[in-house]
DNA sequence: AACATGTACAACCGCGGGATA
DNA sequence: ATATCCCGCGGTTGTACATGT
């Protein structure tokens, strides 16, 4: 069937936005609200694709952005994201107020990257990489492993974590009744803190030693929730969800020694 | 000072998937 | 059930800037 393009590109403009595109952009999100970006460069006044409009908005901006420096916290906290979520940045920068997936992914992409190389850690797998050879994880050639150590496609583990965890999206900046279009506050788009006190005891670090398809069967997998600090049924709807005793949304092998 | 190389990050592209007609 | 629209995501590219030679 074929996919109309997103916009008429010969007459967008492409590459750096100026500043003046900026403050147009900002005024009409200002007084329009955020969402219709197919629409929004024409009634904004713009050259440029909805999606180009959106991505200028949503990675640099957006008011609530927290521009400079990653920290050392934050850092780990990503880290361990990507431990358990893998390459899903949208959800990674979900649990980091003020950061963007794409802020996220360059980040990872130049710094993280080679700080986990630096310490013996494969970046992928998040698995101690062979000290000599050809620097391929030992798992690694014994059975390929995931990309990363969770059994279920990140999707899954993404909505178990935000079905318990997001808040409702807060309220749009501007009259509801608007042209009917639906709000675009997605993963990374609202200005509320996510989730800011959620007890993330994910886990990082060696990872279990054979990949969850290859779970034993005394290894009982275990809710995300317990592990996002819902405990005790408190917001936690897997179990209700759940057709039979292991079929949470999201859930982990446990590790020699843990317990919940 | 001039050039080469490396790094950081903004922006683009193509695709998947939800919503809806 | 199917086609289409639109949004959002992740991978990749382009380019400005920093550093080394």
């Amino acid at each position: 069937m074929g996919r109309s393009p997103c916009c008429e590109k010969a007459h967008t403009n492409k590459g750096a936005w100026t500043k003046e595109e900026d403050q147009r952009l900002i005024a009409y999100i200002r007084a329009h609200g955020e969402g219709c970006w197919r629409s929004l460069p024409k009634a904004a006044g713009l050259l440029r694709c909805g999606k180009s409009c959106r991505l200028r908005w949503m990675n640099y901006l957006r008011p609530d952005l927290k521009r400079g420096n990653f920290t050392d916290d934050e850092d780990e906290l990503i880290i361990r994201l990507h431990s358990l979520l893998g390459n899903k940045w949208s959800l990674i920068a979900g649990q980091l107020p003020g950061r963007t997936d794409n802020e996220i992914k360059n980040y990872w992409n130049t710094h993280i990257k080679r700080k986990l190389l630096a310490r013996g850690i494969d970046p992928q797998t998040h698995r101690p990489l062979l000290s000599g050879g050809d620097g391929i994880a030992a798992s690694n050639k014994a059975a390929p492993p995931p990309p990363h150590p969770i059994s279920v496609p990140a999707k899954a583990a993404a909505a178990a974590i935000f079905a318990v965890a997001k808040p409702p999206p807060p309220p749009r900046p501007v009259d509801s009744s608007d042209d009917g279009c639906r709000s675009s506050s997605g993963t990374t788009s609202t200005g509320e803190p996510r989730c800011p006190d959620l007890n993330l005891e994910l886990s990082v670090g060696p990872t279990p030693s054979s990949p969850p398809a290859e779970t034993p069967t005394s290894a009982r997998p275990v809710c995300l929730c317990y592990h996002l600090g819902f405990r005790g049924g408190e917001a936690c709807s897997c179990q209700a969800d759940s057709k039979g005793p292991h079929e949470f949304r999201y859930f982990r092998p446990l590790e020699q020694g843990q317990y919940i």
